[in-house]
DNA sequence: TATGAATGAGCCTTCATTCAT
DNA sequence: AATGAATGAAGGCTCATTCAT
């Protein structure tokens, strides 16, 4: 081995892993092609992360913790900006983490395919990542629908779900945007739209919602426990 | 074999390759399991559909087609319904497609994961199926946007992915919601709850959207070039 | 594949294992090397037996089946014959069994290796094989001890245990004997003469065992309870 | 590493080894595990002893000194004792030396191992260590065999043999004893009754034994030629 | 003297697939 | 039309061993 590879093979295997994990996902993807990639020997995984579980938890707090310190949630934000400006952060922040190229990039994706797929690493990412954002994410909603709306409400909690998941579409649906939409972009510029329109098409959701959220008490009697999200067009 | 389930394997290959197939997804998916729960034997697979990929195709046009019939997008819909009531038709049976349980439940989950892990069947997919849901759609939301938004819009197409973006949301992060959120359920009312809410928020959004898709190019001049969304083909 | 060679897979991969199994042991003895002498497939192993442990434990069966098929503790032995000429009986077919050469001559290899290195299925071939052999031998050797000897009895036990010990040895040490004593030979007429010193050692002790039982409770009291055989030199 | 534990590595490795090797044998044993066990790093074993093999010989000849050092076979005996007394402290030993538990137990158990699997090593162990332990025991057999016998006849080796089984017997079939008879222990009480059984029974099978060898001759004149035991190199 | 890191061979197992009937 | 049997490729993992310090 050269001078320079020495030492360092755990990071590459890191980085190798997470531009395959996040492609394939975790059963796809193979040991062998990681340390290919890596230009380690299979054992190496076994050595440095116990299996291939553990390489993937690993990969997992690293894709986190790196993409969270590049792409924080309140990206470019002047202190005391408002709740319009903060969503756009929190969105265009998101966008970065999922779409951004280069190193790190896979960040978004995991977290993506950890929701989707989960692996029984999803709890601990969940406590340690997940909720902080989403709590994050209702206050800003609950502060743009006003009228003494909460983080806790249901009806802030549907709406959260609402912007989270506009986000994740654009992700997770590039390859059918790209033949539907060939004109949408995934470079910065495109991105830095895409965020624009979230924004916009959220705020306006947001500062108009019909404020009653006193009819999901009404209606919801019919079928008693399972409902819980704020009722319809009424 | 009894004698009555002669001739049945067919069908009961592709029953059984639906629920896991859209459960597993193609890759982790076994043509073992398959044939096991089809109560069929391994070689069945191969005899009747070539190989994996062969039932996989055969399933796609199958599921969509009947998933299609059995939820259509204007379910329940009292002719010359206004756009209101046709967006919540459409999202109500979009989830109905990716989160009923039962027989041919297996459709949209099947869609879902062609998207975001296409394989080559994606292209006829997206042909056959995903353009006529999707240009659907947009003339709902064109006529919701009103002031002469037209379908081709890009506006129009942005909003049109945060409507599939909010519906893919609840399916996609199923297990992370039970877990942020375990009041949710995804029982018929929790369906019903789901649509009403996501009907509530995008319409309350397209209503109310600025007015002009100069908005957004407007304040896109801080970088430039391509925009990405804000520049549609028209 | 020949024609010949067809669907007698199973039993030649039975066939290699015994031989590979019983002589290298469960870990040591690898599957590969089983399937390339019986000429089959890595995976038939598994279709067949569903792991190297079901093959092992199908082996286990089948050879204590064939083997007590084969040599019958009772082999050659006339209706109404004396302790004596059971004793030699037993012996004979014990060693047969374990020194035998030919097909099914892993059978005593197998148990002797199973008693030493107990595997999981330890247990079940105590229960169905051990067991009643066991009782058989404490049969004999009771009636040889004379005295109202029965067959519960420690002294009986211990007894029984000796008989075992010296048919084991000679199996067990083989690789030694060979060295230490090279006039010993392990063939048909060797098996014989060894079976009958095994015979007339035993008859010998067992026909002059000091009597007295008492003895154990005497001096046992010493130590209580976990002595349990019939004590020394007195 | 502690300063203290310096210069240590070697004589714990052996020790770990000791334990390990002789219970799971040299195949079963990993480096790794002895390596753990000694507190020592993967690498130290090739360090001092050039691999796995090397490691095992050193043991064997480390632990026959010290085995045969602690449990010698005069053990407690007074000198001038007679045939009785000294085969029950060969037997006693012998158990010790396999059954005893804590520091340097594992000799017998090597020894036993040996004979059944042999490595490369078994010449040194049976030049340097059988011989003289079997030597020992044929003379004191055949003081007890009385009427002219010698330590070389065929019919005192058949019978050492026969002391040998029994006492390996118990050490072999552990496991299976403990289902069978769970009343038989294994601690030092239970080993003294086990000595003075195996001593009791081989000593009345000695003081009677039909007096004469010619006796298998005449009754193996069925087949004939190689007899095996019954032809001594006299 | 001793070690953390890395390696390549080999293990058991599982997979989609094909064969012969 | 359908199946039990068999196959070869590849998967994750573990092993004894070696390297560089």
């Amino acid at each position: 081995m050269l001078q320079a590879e020495q030492g360092d093979t755990k990071k590459r295997l890191l980085e190798a892993a997470g531009e395959i994990f996040s492609e394939k996902g975790f059963k796809a993807a193979t040991v062998r092609e990681i340390c290919r990639s890596a230009k380690a020997n299979v054992a190496a995984v076994h050595y440095h992360f116990g299996d291939k579980a553990g390489l993937y938890k690993a990969l997992l707090a690293e894709a986190f913790e790196s993409g969270l310190r590049r792409y924080p949630t309140t990206m470019n934000l002047a202190p005391g900006a408002g709740c319009g400006e903060r969503l756009f952060a929190y969105v265009h922040s998101f966008l970065l983490r999922m779409l951004g190229s280069g190193r790190t990039a896979w960040c978004g994706k995991l977290m993506a395919r950890e929701l989707h797929e989960p692996t029984e690493a999803l709890d601990h990412v969940v406590e340690r990542y997940i909720v902080p954002l989403a709590e994050e994410l209702r206050g800003i909603v609950a502060e743009a629908l006003g009228n003494r709306a909460k983080a806790g409400d249901a009806r802030t909690l549907a709406c959260a779900m609402s912007v989270v998941g506009q986000c994740q579409y654009v992700f997770r649906s590039r390859a059918v945007i790209g033949r539907l939409a060939p004109q949408v972009r995934f470079d910065e510029a495109g991105i830095l739209a895409l965020a624009r329109h979230i924004t916009a098409f959220s705020l306006s959701a947001l500062k108009n919602m019909p404020p009653e959220p006193e009819a999901m008490q009404r209606e919801s009697g019919s079928r008693g426990a399972s409902v819980g999200i704020a009722e319809g067009p009424a």
